[in-house]
DNA sequence: CAAATAGTGTCTTTAAGACAGTATAGT
DNA sequence: ACTATACTGTCTTAAAGACACTATTTG
């Protein structure tokens, strides 16, 4: 199906370029990470930059451009997926007027394949440290990366946006212990626990338990139909 | 200065279209009213939409390219302007792929211009009703607005953007009326006030007052280097 | 001085934070 | 029995909401 042509659209040469960029985030070895990939190509040739790519005919929508980059360029199919800005203009690229939409992707450790995407020898995990990551990032990947870290350690604060960073099944203590580790500061347990249990959306998951030399923790999953929750108050 | 065409950028052809729209919410006659302006061509010629256009090569940003719509269809130099969000699939308009760059912009009906833009006869203000105008809009434009209108009401919740939709002076029993039209209930004046201090970005313009038959309120305005201020909790 | 709205103070009620106490496992 | 962590309850303290009171203007 092409198009009709009918209204007065710019001529294909004068269309921006056109762009997803995809900030994955997980939680590894104590830290909060981002996927990079190393770029093959010019411009920004060898630099590591956010996984992303163009927009093509094939792709839906927005949104489904953004979670095709992630499983060519990881393997990934993420659990969470929002949008996050647009930044556009006519000197980020190099080759021309160009545009990016920019989402946030969430994922847990454990559902990270051993084996990355096929387009992807050159995709690696990064520590966040502060905003940024240790390697200088292609085009303005730096700032949009940013904002992600910024984004998320926001909806931190007044949402359970973290259990997307845990596995299916997890105990009230590992949550709580996300949580400090995404806000950099310790929680009163029972101050926390109130809050979980006034939003209600979790429920028990029977008959399991984990053990060490102490008393096991309930086991616990996000009840089928959950959407991110709001707390009335910050954490 | 043109493009080098160094990487693998799709053909001209295979781009899609890109748009900015604008939703500018003013509040006249006791309601919200949101601009629209009567499209001239096809796609949907006839319809009502958001004001909007596609990126140019002379924009500098896609925030550059929505100040320049509203100027070109409305005359209006926007006090506030703030990202909404992307929305962009194969299906939204029929000359083919397309995404448009939402924004959400406030004016104070005291900003308006007595004669609108060159290109506009045709814009007009609309009251908002829920989440929706009277008109069926053109595009998905009806599904950008109410998101538009969702986020202004989220954010008078917890923010001092209704500012905005004030004159440069104002009262604070004004500012509390904005509160209450937006948010459709009543709020206590001593907690209201509190509220407000607490975040200290008004000061008081002295020398002035306002009449009526009762005893006149303190006229104030916005700290010079004022940007929207997040409170603690709710207002 | 009556009416009307601006602005402030106080009291009651509710929630938050700190912290202690109980529970349950392994050793 | 001791230790370590899970989990719950209570007490103190602070904030929020309701509401009354004072202030200042015009007619």
């Amino acid at each position: 199906m092409k198009q009709p042509q009918t209204g007065p659209v710019p001529a294909p040469a004068e269309r921006p370029l056109l762009t997803v960029d995809v900030t994955i985030l997980t939680l590894r070895d104590d830290s909060l990470q981002a996927l990079l990939v190393r770029r093959a190509e010019p411009p920004h040739a060898g630099r590591w930059a956010l996984p992303g790519g163009f927009i093509r005919p094939d792709d839906i929508s927005l949104e489904g451009a953004a979670r095709r980059v992630l499983l060519d360029k990881a393997g990934i199919e993420t659990p969470y997926l929002e949008q996050l800005g647009s930044y556009g203009d006519a000197k980020r690229d190099p080759r021309g007027w160009s545009a990016t939409v920019a989402y946030v992707a969430l994922i847990a450790s454990d559902r990270l394949e051993p084996r990355h995407g096929r387009n992807a020898d050159a995709a690696s995990w990064w520590p966040i440290v502060g905003t940024s990551v240790a390697p200088t990032l292609a085009f303005d990947h730096a700032r949009i990366l940013a904002a992600a870290i910024g984004r998320v350690r926001a909806k931190v604060e007044y949402t359970t946006l973290p259990v997307h960073l845990l596995p299916a099944k997890f105990t009230l203590p590992d949550l709580q212990r996300v949580y400090e580790q995404l806000l950099d500061r310790k929680l009163d347990k029972s101050a926390f626990r109130k809050r979980i249990a006034e939003v209600d959306f979790l429920e028990p998951v029977e008959g399991e338990r984990r053990a060490a030399s102490n008393r096991p923790a309930q086991l616990w999953r996000v009840k089928p139909d959950h959407r991110t929750v709001f707390f009335d108050r910050t954490i």
